[in-house]
DNA sequence: GTTAGCACTCTTTGCTCTGGAGTGCTAACA
DNA sequence: TGTTAGCACTCCAGAGCAAAGAGTGCTAAC
């Protein structure tokens, strides 16, 4: 059977139509309000044609047609036209953004909220993972008799520490010369990279006389590297899953919470999907059957990859959700292309 | 009247029971269940004392009793017995809080956590202000040509930094004479102190000549000891709620959630809180007054204070509730009451 | 190829009825 | 005087049922 123009008009409309209501769409419902020229008697017709196809299906007999994920699918390639957002709007998301820019993590914090806010759904970000990030600086400075502060600053302007507290005494001597050899033999170099060397050895030579002051730092060392590479996942917006027909039943709104409380099993998901503005549709999610996802991903010092976006039910407003997600995901890139550009 | 022995074993029983059971309790259930040698008929005057006295509602007249707000006050007060925890609860308790001791933000965030998971409620944590501790160095280094890092040491251990983007150039030997001046002057002042301080004055004489690295970083070291002053708020166990029989209406619980969001709110309701074990019910609390709040502090360095605890329905296990949170409070102040103190 | 008409299906809503749980009162009992 | 059995009464929850409404699918006519 063939999925000619009319079909095609027809199966826009149902979409349309059940996007914003939720409900089953009759033919009667298609007749009137979009006003093409035919009885709902032709309209059942084709309707009875697309659900063949698997566009449509039917909850029972005398209920309307709900679209299939393989229907939103067709919507979302062909027949979605992308949306303009209008100006107050992005002047909206734009200021918000802004007022915070000098951080990465809160500009992503701030976004994510905003997401779920202009869309109802819940929308979740990362940031990327530092693993490309070249080490410039690492310090170490005293806090007391026992504990210091290891702080590695790398090329992109991030800044991380950890409080080491050492089983021996030590020097502010030992620190700087500590200090010193870190950096220079790590400077330059990658997170990953440097973690997949033998720290130790490489230090051996130069800090030989600081054997426990090295063995105590190292570990922490390693761990703070480690934690550059894991990203940070911010969600926002899980009330607005009780706001959905789809979740009116208290069982099925908790699962869905509960699955959305695992945040590492999102992020991995996130992390692995692919850059660009994604659209992934139902089925297409391995779990998360129900549900449709977007994102876009957002680029900082032209190099490391985060990702903005919503979950939400199939039904949802693809291309009013995608412009404002892309939007988003260019101004922050935009913000952060070029590190010390965006002077205030 | 007056509320006598037998009244009290009475009310003590609909309390114990209503708490597990969420239903209210009919004369019949109490004669049975705890057997207390009296016929349903005399619990049902009793009853209906108590009800008089205020401690018993009615949902509807033929529906059993459910105690009143008063009514568990009284239980809490006088009728409580505190219950011990089992060894393998503590120890498992102690083991989770334990294995990331080393950071006091992660350790809140997992007592928040396990805290939820044992009671089935929504907890909470609070970090303590740093309004009091005294800073110890102050540290400018280099990022890029435009971008530094400012370092704030205070000796409880606590390192806070921020990224500053100047307007202008530095030199190196700029931003060490800068750190030091500044360490200088701050060094051994509490961080409220110095922000009732006139900064810019203080440096004036030391900085002459770095006027506009002076102008560009103070703003910013400002805002990092008001960022210090805040408290952050860790809330988890969302989700349980939607397990409550007090919140199978969705819209209830949708109101409830979005309550709980306000994270500003909250975290000045904990804040305002007294120190010490403490239990509100219902209407004491001013908004909020369908719920109960358990709550204890924490202790760091012997004198800052954060506080861990609880939200739920005022139908809560005020004993066990109490004693986990109290188990948990003082494992963490034992941890880090004196900085330094528990080497791994 | 399109459409009007009609029988049929299924859900939703409102109504009534019934059983059960529980109270409150009264009168009898110890 | 306190306790208890008995009973009428109340209210809710659930079952069953009818009617209304929405929608389909089929057929026959246009």
């Amino acid at each position: 059977m063939e999925l000619n123009e009319r079909k095609l008009q027809i199966l826009q409309a149902i979409v349309a139509d059940f996007i914003y209501s939720a409900e089953p769409v009759g033919s009667r419902t298609i007749s009137r309000k979009y006003d093409m020229g035919l009885s709902p008697a032709t309209i059942r017709n084709e309707m009875s044609d697309l659900e063949e196809m698997g566009y449509l299906t039917h909850p029972h007999t005398s209920a309307g047609r709900v679209p299939s994920d393989k229907a939103y699918r067709l919507y979302v390639d062909q027949m979605m036209r992308s949306s303009e957002l209008p100006d107050e709007r992005k002047m909206m998301i734009s200021r918000s953004l802004n007022e915070t820019a000098a951080e990465l993590d809160r500009t992503i914090e701030k976004a994510a909220r905003l997401l779920s806010e202009i869309t109802n759904l819940v929308s979740f970000a990362i940031t990327p993972s530092s693993s490309e990030s070249r080490l410039k600086y690492i310090n170490l400075l005293p806090v007391d008799e026992r504990t210091v502060v290891l702080m590695i600053v790398s090329d992109d302007g991030q800044i991380s520490n950890t409080a080491v507290k050492l089983g021996c005494h030590y020097t502010e001597e030992n620190l700087r010369i500590m200090s010193r050899v870190m950096t220079h033999n790590f400077m330059g170099k990658t997170v990953s990279d440097v973690l997949t060397m033998d720290i130790i050895e490489t230090l051996k030579n130069d800090l030989s006389a600081l054997d426990r002051l090295t063995g105590a730092v190292v570990p922490s060392f390693m761990q703070t590297l480690e934690k550059m590479l894991d990203v940070d996942l911010y969600m926002d917006g899980y009330t607005n899953i009780l706001s959905m027909p789809e979740y009116s039943d208290v069982e099925k709104a908790r699962n869905f919470l509960n699955l959305l409380q695992q945040k590492d099993h999102i992020t991995s998901v996130l992390v692995n999907r692919d850059n660009g503005l994604i659209i992934t549709i139902g089925d297409e999610n391995s779990e998360l059957k129900d549900c449709s996802l977007i994102t876009a991903d957002y680029r900082v010092n032209g190099r490391l990859v985060g990702k903005l976006g919503v979950i939400g039910p199939t039904r949802m407003r693809y291309s009013e959700i995608s412009s404002v997600i892309k939007y988003m995901t260019d101004n922050i890139s935009k913000t952060f292309e070029i590190t010390g550009d965006s002077t205030e």
